[in-house]
DNA sequence: ATGTTACTTTAGAAAGC
DNA sequence: GCTTTAAAAAGTAACAT
Protein backbone atom coordinates (compact mmCIF):
# COMPACT_ATOMS: atom_id res chain seq x y z
CA UNK A 1 0.00 0.00 0.00
CA UNK A 2 1.41 3.76 -0.70
CA UNK A 3 1.10 7.22 1.05
CA UNK A 4 -2.43 8.08 0.91
CA UNK A 5 -2.96 11.74 0.16
CA UNK A 6 -6.43 12.01 1.05
CA UNK A 7 -5.37 10.58 4.67
CA UNK A 8 -3.08 13.45 4.58
CA UNK A 9 -6.56 16.20 5.12
CA UNK A 10 -6.55 18.00 8.30
CA UNK A 11 -8.81 21.07 8.95
CA UNK A 12 -6.75 23.98 10.33
CA UNK A 13 -9.11 26.38 10.30
CA UNK A 14 -12.77 27.29 9.67
CA UNK A 15 -14.27 30.90 9.64
CA UNK A 16 -18.07 31.12 10.13
CA UNK A 17 -20.58 33.96 10.27
CA UNK A 18 -23.84 34.14 12.82
CA UNK A 19 -26.28 36.17 13.93
CA UNK A 20 -27.05 35.55 17.73
CA UNK A 21 -29.55 38.88 18.04
CA UNK A 22 -30.66 42.36 16.54
CA UNK A 23 -28.57 44.79 18.77
CA UNK A 24 -25.53 44.33 21.35
CA UNK A 25 -24.46 47.04 23.35
CA UNK A 26 -20.95 46.82 22.54
CA UNK A 27 -19.00 49.12 25.42
CA UNK A 28 -20.78 47.05 27.70
CA UNK A 29 -19.63 44.21 26.24
CA UNK A 30 -15.94 45.02 25.95
CA UNK A 31 -16.59 46.33 29.90
CA UNK A 32 -18.18 43.40 31.24
CA UNK A 33 -16.25 40.61 29.35
CA UNK A 34 -12.83 40.13 30.76
CA UNK A 35 -10.16 39.80 27.82
CA UNK A 36 -12.37 41.43 25.32
CA UNK A 37 -10.76 43.74 23.04
CA UNK A 38 -12.67 46.98 21.74
CA UNK A 39 -10.92 49.41 19.60
CA UNK A 40 -13.77 51.44 17.59
CA UNK A 41 -11.15 53.50 16.11
CA UNK A 42 -9.14 50.30 14.99
CA UNK A 43 -12.12 47.89 14.22
CA UNK A 44 -15.70 48.06 14.56
CA UNK A 45 -15.82 45.16 16.50
CA UNK A 46 -15.35 43.21 19.82
CA UNK A 47 -12.52 40.86 19.94
CA UNK A 48 -13.44 37.78 22.22
CA UNK A 49 -10.93 34.88 22.13
CA UNK A 50 -11.81 31.94 24.10
CA UNK A 51 -9.30 28.88 24.93
CA UNK A 52 -11.10 25.49 25.37
CA UNK A 53 -11.78 25.46 21.63
CA UNK A 54 -9.06 27.98 20.52
CA UNK A 55 -11.72 30.28 19.11
CA UNK A 56 -11.55 33.72 18.11
CA UNK A 57 -14.87 36.12 17.84
CA UNK A 58 -15.90 39.18 16.64
CA UNK A 59 -18.93 41.05 17.94
CA UNK A 60 -20.92 43.29 16.33
CA UNK A 61 -23.14 45.80 17.21
CA UNK A 62 -25.58 44.61 14.93
CA UNK A 63 -25.47 41.19 16.48
CA UNK A 64 -23.54 39.34 13.64
CA UNK A 65 -20.85 37.65 15.10
CA UNK A 66 -17.85 35.64 13.07
CA UNK A 67 -16.06 32.60 14.50
CA UNK A 68 -12.63 32.07 13.70
CA UNK A 69 -9.92 29.17 14.51
CA UNK A 70 -11.96 26.49 15.05
CA UNK A 71 -10.37 23.06 13.48
CA UNK A 72 -13.22 21.01 13.08
CA UNK A 73 -17.17 21.13 13.21
CA UNK A 74 -17.34 19.73 16.91
CA UNK A 75 -15.53 22.66 17.97
CA UNK A 76 -16.97 25.29 15.96
CA UNK A 77 -20.41 24.41 16.95
CA UNK A 78 -19.38 24.46 21.20
CA UNK A 79 -17.49 27.96 20.76
CA UNK A 80 -20.58 29.84 19.66
CA UNK A 81 -22.22 27.92 22.44
CA UNK A 82 -19.78 29.61 24.40
CA UNK A 83 -20.36 32.74 22.99
CA UNK A 84 -23.78 32.37 23.79
CA UNK A 85 -23.62 31.84 27.09
CA UNK A 86 -21.21 34.77 27.86
CA UNK A 87 -23.83 36.71 26.25
CA UNK A 88 -26.76 35.40 28.60
CA UNK A 89 -24.88 35.95 31.35
CA UNK A 90 -24.74 39.64 30.82
CA UNK A 91 -28.31 39.24 30.60
CA UNK A 92 -29.07 39.38 26.90
CA UNK A 93 -31.62 37.55 25.69
CA UNK A 94 -29.78 34.85 23.12
CA UNK A 95 -32.03 31.95 21.32
CA UNK A 96 -31.06 28.76 22.29
CA UNK A 97 -30.38 27.47 19.07
CA UNK A 98 -28.02 29.43 17.39
CA UNK A 99 -26.98 28.64 13.86
CA UNK A 100 -23.90 29.67 11.78
CA UNK A 101 -22.96 29.58 8.19
CA UNK A 102 -19.67 28.62 7.31
CA UNK A 103 -18.02 30.88 5.37
CA UNK A 104 -14.38 29.41 4.47
CA UNK A 105 -12.57 26.23 5.72
CA UNK A 106 -8.42 26.32 5.33
CA UNK A 107 -7.34 22.54 5.22
CA UNK A 108 -3.83 21.41 4.94
CA UNK A 109 -2.50 18.37 3.05
CA UNK A 110 0.27 16.60 1.36
CA UNK A 111 0.88 14.38 -1.65
CA UNK A 112 3.91 12.92 -0.38
CA UNK A 113 6.09 13.45 -3.52
CA UNK A 114 7.74 16.45 -4.24
CA UNK A 115 6.66 19.10 -6.95
CA UNK A 116 8.27 20.79 -9.57
CA UNK A 117 6.16 23.78 -9.56
CA UNK A 118 7.96 24.82 -12.64
CA UNK A 119 6.79 22.17 -15.04
CA UNK A 120 3.10 22.81 -13.27
CA UNK A 121 3.09 26.38 -14.54
CA UNK A 122 3.87 25.58 -18.38
CA UNK A 123 1.64 22.29 -18.44
CA UNK A 124 -1.59 23.63 -16.63
CA UNK A 125 -4.03 26.03 -17.64
CA UNK A 126 -2.18 28.53 -17.26
CA UNK A 127 -5.00 31.23 -16.79
CA UNK A 128 -6.04 29.00 -13.29
CA UNK A 129 -2.21 29.24 -12.08
CA UNK A 130 -0.28 32.04 -10.32
CA UNK A 131 3.28 31.67 -9.57
CA UNK A 132 5.60 34.07 -8.82
CA UNK A 133 8.57 32.67 -6.49
CA UNK A 134 9.78 35.80 -6.19
CA UNK A 135 6.86 36.88 -4.02
CA UNK A 136 5.33 34.00 -2.49
CA UNK A 137 6.85 30.00 -2.35
CA UNK A 138 3.70 28.50 -3.41
CA UNK A 139 1.76 28.17 -6.95
CA UNK A 140 -1.85 29.45 -6.72
CA UNK A 141 -3.89 27.24 -8.31
CA UNK A 142 -8.01 28.60 -8.70
CA UNK A 143 -10.49 25.03 -9.38
CA UNK A 144 -13.83 25.71 -10.46
CA UNK A 145 -15.18 22.57 -9.11
CA UNK A 146 -14.74 22.29 -6.21
CA UNK A 147 -14.63 25.98 -6.58
CA UNK A 148 -11.21 26.70 -3.76
CA UNK A 149 -7.77 28.02 -4.07
CA UNK A 150 -5.12 25.65 -3.76
CA UNK A 151 -1.49 26.75 -2.69
CA UNK A 152 0.83 23.77 -3.97
CA UNK A 153 4.63 23.84 -2.53
CA UNK A 154 7.31 22.25 -4.03
CA UNK A 155 7.65 19.97 -0.97
CA UNK A 156 4.47 18.38 -2.32
CA UNK A 157 2.25 19.67 0.91
CA UNK A 158 -0.69 21.89 -0.03
CA UNK A 159 -3.40 24.07 1.31
CA UNK A 160 -7.01 23.96 0.01
CA UNK A 161 -9.07 27.36 1.11
CA UNK A 162 -11.65 29.08 -0.28
CA UNK A 163 -14.42 26.21 0.40
CA UNK A 164 -17.86 26.04 2.26
CA UNK A 165 -18.07 21.65 2.85
CA UNK A 166 -15.25 20.22 4.86
CA UNK A 167 -15.30 17.73 1.35
CA UNK A 168 -14.06 20.19 -0.88
CA UNK A 169 -10.76 19.48 0.17
CA UNK A 170 -11.14 16.34 -0.49
CA UNK A 171 -12.36 17.06 -4.06
CA UNK A 172 -9.57 19.35 -4.55
CA UNK A 173 -6.88 17.00 -3.83
CA UNK A 174 -8.25 14.33 -6.06
CA UNK A 175 -8.75 17.06 -8.71
CA UNK A 176 -5.21 17.90 -8.46
CA UNK A 177 -3.98 13.99 -8.03
CA UNK A 178 -5.39 13.65 -11.52
CA UNK A 179 -4.05 16.89 -13.03
CA UNK A 180 -1.25 15.68 -12.17
CA UNK A 181 -1.07 12.17 -13.51
CA UNK A 182 -2.47 13.78 -17.04
CA UNK A 183 0.95 15.39 -17.17
CA UNK A 184 3.03 12.36 -16.29
CA UNK A 185 4.27 14.18 -13.58
CA UNK A 186 3.71 11.93 -10.02
CA UNK B 1 -23.01 69.49 -32.60
CA UNK B 2 -20.78 72.04 -31.19
CA UNK B 3 -20.78 70.98 -27.59
CA UNK B 4 -20.42 66.89 -28.58
CA UNK B 5 -16.91 68.45 -30.31
CA UNK B 6 -15.79 69.96 -27.68
CA UNK B 7 -16.29 67.10 -24.95
CA UNK B 8 -14.54 64.86 -27.54
CA UNK B 9 -11.56 67.26 -28.00
CA UNK B 10 -11.74 67.57 -24.27
CA UNK B 11 -11.36 63.85 -24.05
CA UNK B 12 -8.66 63.49 -26.19
CA UNK B 13 -6.87 65.91 -24.79
CA UNK B 14 -7.23 64.44 -21.38
CA UNK B 15 -6.02 61.42 -23.27
CA UNK B 16 -3.21 62.20 -24.64
CA UNK B 17 -2.10 64.18 -21.53
CA UNK B 18 -2.33 61.20 -19.14
CA UNK B 19 -0.31 59.39 -22.09
CA UNK B 20 2.32 61.77 -22.43
CA UNK B 21 2.42 61.58 -18.39
CA UNK B 22 2.62 57.94 -18.54
CA UNK B 23 5.38 57.57 -20.85
CA UNK B 24 7.46 60.27 -19.26
CA UNK B 25 7.01 58.73 -15.76
CA UNK B 26 8.14 55.16 -17.75
CA UNK B 27 11.07 56.79 -19.05
CA UNK B 28 11.84 58.67 -15.63
CA UNK B 29 12.01 54.87 -14.24
CA UNK B 30 13.73 53.17 -16.61
CA UNK B 31 16.41 56.17 -16.30
CA UNK B 32 16.66 55.44 -12.96
CA UNK B 33 17.01 51.99 -13.29
CA UNK B 34 19.48 51.93 -16.38
CA UNK B 35 16.88 49.87 -18.54
CA UNK B 36 17.87 50.08 -22.26
CA UNK B 37 15.56 51.65 -24.79
CA UNK B 38 14.14 47.98 -26.00
CA UNK B 39 12.70 47.95 -22.64
CA UNK B 40 11.45 51.16 -22.54
CA UNK B 41 9.37 50.45 -25.78
CA UNK B 42 8.18 47.24 -24.58
CA UNK B 43 6.96 48.93 -21.74
CA UNK B 44 5.17 51.59 -23.65
CA UNK B 45 3.72 49.09 -25.82
CA UNK B 46 2.62 47.20 -22.61
CA UNK B 47 1.20 50.25 -21.45
CA UNK B 48 -0.69 51.30 -24.43
CA UNK B 49 -2.52 48.17 -24.67
CA UNK B 50 -3.61 48.41 -21.43
CA UNK B 51 -4.86 51.91 -22.06
CA UNK B 52 -6.60 50.26 -25.31
CA UNK B 53 -8.36 47.66 -23.05
CA UNK B 54 -9.70 50.60 -20.45
CA UNK B 55 -7.61 48.53 -17.58
CA UNK B 56 -6.58 52.20 -16.37
CA UNK B 57 -10.23 52.16 -14.60
CA UNK B 58 -9.17 52.49 -11.18
CA UNK B 59 -6.33 52.02 -11.38
CA UNK B 60 -3.63 55.35 -11.17
CA UNK B 61 -1.54 55.57 -13.84
CA UNK B 62 2.01 55.67 -12.09
CA UNK B 63 0.88 51.90 -11.01
CA UNK B 64 -0.33 50.63 -14.47
CA UNK B 65 3.22 52.49 -15.54
CA UNK B 66 5.24 50.77 -12.71
CA UNK B 67 3.53 47.24 -13.32
CA UNK B 68 3.96 47.57 -17.69
CA UNK B 69 7.74 48.69 -16.53
CA UNK B 70 8.01 45.54 -14.77
CA UNK B 71 6.33 43.34 -17.26
CA UNK B 72 8.63 44.68 -19.73
CA UNK B 73 11.59 44.15 -17.67
CA UNK B 74 10.47 40.41 -17.14
CA UNK B 75 9.41 39.87 -21.25
CA UNK B 76 12.79 41.48 -22.49
CA UNK B 77 15.00 38.70 -20.19
CA UNK B 78 16.02 41.83 -17.79
CA UNK B 79 14.06 41.28 -14.63
CA UNK B 80 14.07 43.78 -12.00
CA UNK B 81 12.63 42.56 -8.89
CA UNK B 82 9.52 44.22 -7.73
CA UNK B 83 10.84 46.22 -4.92
CA UNK B 84 13.66 47.58 -7.42
CA UNK B 85 10.62 49.17 -9.22
CA UNK B 86 8.80 50.10 -6.34
CA UNK B 87 11.83 52.15 -4.95
CA UNK B 88 11.78 54.68 -8.22
CA UNK B 89 8.23 54.24 -8.30
CA UNK B 90 6.07 56.55 -5.76
CA UNK B 91 3.22 53.33 -5.65
CA UNK B 92 3.75 50.37 -3.38
CA UNK B 93 5.23 46.95 -4.31
CA UNK B 94 1.94 45.82 -3.43
CA UNK B 95 0.07 47.64 -5.61
CA UNK B 96 2.43 46.93 -8.60
CA UNK B 97 1.82 43.53 -7.81
CA UNK B 98 -1.85 43.60 -7.76
CA UNK B 99 -1.48 45.67 -10.91
CA UNK B 100 0.98 43.32 -12.49
CA UNK B 101 -1.32 40.54 -12.07
CA UNK B 102 -4.01 42.37 -13.32
CA UNK B 103 -2.89 43.60 -16.81
CA UNK B 104 -0.79 40.56 -17.56
CA UNK B 105 -3.67 38.64 -17.22
CA UNK B 106 -5.86 40.80 -19.10
CA UNK B 107 -3.39 41.22 -21.50
CA UNK B 108 -2.39 37.81 -22.11
CA UNK B 109 1.22 38.28 -21.49
CA UNK B 110 1.85 34.46 -20.27
CA UNK B 111 5.08 35.46 -18.60
CA UNK B 112 7.04 32.36 -17.39
CA UNK B 113 8.26 33.01 -13.76
CA UNK B 114 11.61 34.70 -13.82
CA UNK B 115 14.35 32.67 -14.43
CA UNK B 116 17.48 32.91 -11.83
CA UNK B 117 19.53 32.77 -15.02
CA UNK B 118 18.51 35.97 -16.26
CA UNK B 119 19.84 37.59 -13.77
CA UNK B 120 23.20 36.55 -13.49
CA UNK B 121 24.47 39.20 -16.25
CA UNK B 122 23.33 42.13 -14.43
CA UNK B 123 24.76 40.26 -11.13
CA UNK B 124 28.06 40.09 -12.41
CA UNK B 125 28.88 43.19 -13.93
CA UNK B 126 27.94 44.44 -10.72
CA UNK B 127 30.53 42.63 -8.92
CA UNK B 128 33.16 43.17 -11.83
CA UNK B 129 33.15 39.80 -12.55
CA UNK B 130 34.03 38.12 -16.26
CA UNK B 131 32.49 36.02 -18.72
CA UNK B 132 33.66 32.50 -17.42
CA UNK B 133 32.43 33.04 -13.64
CA UNK B 134 28.96 34.20 -15.20
CA UNK B 135 28.55 31.42 -18.09
CA UNK B 136 29.93 28.73 -14.74
CA UNK B 137 26.95 30.28 -12.97
CA UNK B 138 24.46 30.12 -15.84
CA UNK B 139 25.46 26.10 -15.94
CA UNK B 140 24.87 25.54 -12.25
CA UNK B 141 21.61 27.41 -12.44
CA UNK B 142 20.66 24.77 -15.26
CA UNK B 143 21.81 21.99 -13.03
CA UNK B 144 19.32 23.54 -10.55
CA UNK B 145 16.93 23.80 -12.48
CA UNK B 146 16.46 20.13 -13.42
CA UNK B 147 17.66 18.65 -9.76
CA UNK B 148 13.95 20.81 -8.51
CA UNK B 149 16.57 22.65 -6.17
CA UNK B 150 14.94 25.86 -7.76
CA UNK B 151 10.92 25.23 -6.66
CA UNK B 152 9.71 27.93 -4.28
CA UNK B 153 12.97 29.80 -3.94
CA UNK B 154 13.64 33.66 -4.73
CA UNK B 155 15.25 33.89 -8.27
CA UNK B 156 17.44 36.48 -7.07
CA UNK B 157 18.75 34.21 -4.09
CA UNK B 158 19.52 31.42 -6.14
CA UNK B 159 21.03 33.54 -8.83
CA UNK B 160 23.17 35.08 -5.83
CA UNK B 161 24.18 31.88 -4.46
CA UNK B 162 25.25 29.93 -8.03
CA UNK B 163 27.44 33.50 -8.34
CA UNK B 164 28.80 33.27 -4.75
CA UNK B 165 29.80 29.68 -5.70
CA UNK B 166 31.13 30.14 -9.59
CA UNK B 167 33.28 33.20 -8.32
CA UNK B 168 35.02 30.93 -5.57
CA UNK B 169 35.46 28.16 -8.00
CA UNK B 170 36.85 30.84 -10.72
CA UNK B 171 39.12 31.85 -8.29
CA UNK B 172 37.67 35.09 -8.13
CA UNK B 173 35.99 35.22 -4.86
CA UNK B 174 33.57 37.63 -4.17
CA UNK B 175 32.23 37.65 -0.45
CA UNK B 176 28.60 36.48 0.62
CA UNK B 177 28.12 40.40 1.80
CA UNK B 178 29.37 42.07 -1.68
CA UNK B 179 27.22 39.52 -3.36
CA UNK B 180 24.02 39.96 -1.20
CA UNK B 181 24.24 43.74 -1.80
CA UNK B 182 24.25 43.76 -5.81
CA UNK B 183 21.69 40.62 -5.86
CA UNK B 184 19.10 43.05 -3.11
CA UNK B 185 18.81 39.52 -0.53
CA UNK B 186 20.31 38.68 2.63
CA UNK B 187 23.82 36.94 3.46
CA UNK B 188 21.58 34.19 5.35
CA UNK B 189 19.63 33.76 2.20
CA UNK B 190 22.97 33.08 0.11
CA UNK B 191 24.09 30.63 2.84
CA UNK B 192 21.33 28.66 2.50
CA UNK B 193 20.91 28.64 -1.09
CA UNK B 194 24.49 27.86 -1.92
CA UNK B 195 24.79 25.25 0.97
CA UNK B 196 22.09 23.76 -0.46
CA UNK B 197 23.33 23.83 -4.57
CA UNK B 198 26.95 22.99 -3.14
CA UNK B 199 25.22 19.59 -1.23
CA UNK B 200 22.98 18.65 -3.70
CA UNK B 201 25.19 19.55 -6.95
CA UNK B 202 27.86 17.49 -5.46
CA UNK B 203 30.04 21.23 -5.27
CA UNK B 204 32.99 20.95 -3.41
CA UNK B 205 33.75 24.92 -2.36
CA UNK B 206 37.12 25.59 -0.38
CA UNK B 207 37.22 28.42 1.34
C1' DA C 1 26.67 32.48 12.71
C1' DT C 2 22.27 30.91 14.69
C1' DG C 3 17.82 31.71 16.72
C1' DT C 4 13.32 34.07 17.13
C1' DT C 5 9.70 36.53 15.39
C1' DA C 6 7.35 38.28 11.53
C1' DC C 7 5.90 39.09 6.94
C1' DT C 8 4.57 37.26 1.91
C1' DT C 9 -0.03 34.31 -0.34
C1' DT C 10 -5.02 32.23 -0.27
C1' DA C 11 -10.51 32.71 1.32
C1' DG C 12 -14.40 34.66 3.86
C1' DA C 13 -17.63 37.29 7.00
C1' DA C 14 -18.50 41.44 9.86
C1' DA C 15 -19.39 47.62 9.85
C1' DG C 16 -17.55 51.56 8.23
C1' DC C 17 -14.22 54.63 6.29
C1' DG D 1 -9.37 48.91 -1.03
C1' DC D 2 -8.46 49.07 4.14
C1' DT D 3 -9.06 47.76 9.14
C1' DT D 4 -9.39 42.68 12.44
C1' DT D 5 -9.48 37.34 13.30
C1' DA D 6 -7.28 32.44 12.60
C1' DA D 7 -4.31 29.01 10.33
C1' DA D 8 -1.25 26.30 7.22
C1' DA D 9 2.38 26.02 3.69
C1' DA D 10 8.04 27.51 2.60
C1' DG D 11 11.02 31.25 1.78
C1' DT D 12 13.04 35.34 3.11
C1' DA D 13 13.84 39.34 6.18
C1' DA D 14 14.81 41.89 10.45
C1' DC D 15 16.72 42.03 14.71
C1' DA D 16 18.64 39.76 18.73
C1' DT D 17 22.11 36.68 20.81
Amino acid sequence: MSFNPEDSLKIENIVASAKVCDSLDLPTLAAEIKGAEYNKKRFPGVVLRMTDPKIAALVFGSGKVVLTGAKSIESLNRGLEILGGLLRDLKIDIPDDLTYKIQNIVTSADLGTPINLNKIAVGFNLDRIEYEPEQFPGLVYRLEEPKVVVLLFGSGKLIITGGKQPEDARGAVQKILSDLSNLGMI
Amino acid sequence: RLRKWQRRIRVSNATERNLAFALSELDRMASALGLPRNVRETAAVVYRDAVDKNLIRGRSIEGVAAAALYAACRQCSVPRTLDEIAEVSRVSRKEIGRTYRFISRELGLKLLPTSPIDYVPRFCSGLTLKGEVQSRAVEILRQAGERELTSGRGPTGVAAAAIYISSILSGERRTQREVAEVAGVTEVTIRNRYKELAEKLDIEIIL
